[in-house]
DNA sequence: CATCTTAGTAAGCTATAACTTACGGTAAGT
DNA sequence: ACTTACCGTAAGTTATAGCTTACTAAGATG
């Protein structure tokens, strides 16, 4: 059930805005900031989230603490997703829908 | 943009229940709402968020409206994810991290 | 060692997502 | 035709997600 943390985490856009600067590199908290129109504290808010997503992690250097993207939150995304993916299911469904119109 | 619908659509659990449950077959609000812990008319809003994140569609079949999954929303999110998955993508990050860790 | 930077946490505010009951409207059954 | 079944929409309530400012702490810098 990790994919649930994953839908809500990302669910948020100035979340995904975050995720999706990391992806381009890492970068501190007060670089991430920056580029969004929140405050500091609302991007750590917001990274405590991703991370408890397992789609960012951090490391500390120092003063300053480099968040980077993680790629274990996707992973049980694509799981999810590769679920709901087979042929067979999809070909049951308007199978039965056919049979329910009485066709 | 259209993930986006699909993040927020799949992060509430009711939704993701009633989603699930048309997995196994196409299925009636009054039926799914059988299978939820909410009110019926709660199911038949849920559902309405699922059809604009085209996680589903609807057979009118008179007086009933059979809601089958209907697998676009799903591709829309694949496509997403899949952005993501280069391996050039992690080792540029990783290889920044290592940079500005001063090794 | 003083202060300036960096960032997490606390507390409080506000918009809204998710729910309820009540209602209306169309199709089916008698 | 009348009643019953099915379902969407409206209106109103409530919990909470996301934001802010203020505070605290720890490392850099001079």
């Amino acid at each position: 059930m990790a994919y649930a943390a994953v839908f809500s985490a990302l669910a948020d856009p100035t979340r995904r805005h975050i995720f999706e600067a990391l992806r381009e590199q890492p970068q501190t908290v007060g670089e991430l900031a920056k580029g969004q129109p929140v405050s500091r504290p609302a991007v750590s808010q917001h990274l405590k989230v991703l991370e408890a997503a397992k789609l960012v992690s951090v490391e500390p250097q120092g003063n300053r603490r480099l968040y980077l993207i993680k790629r274990d939150g996707l992973e049980d995304l694509r799981q999810y997703l590769e679920s709901f993916w087979s042929d067979a299911l999809s070909a049951y469904g308007t199978e039965i829908a056919r049979r329910m119109k009485g066709k």
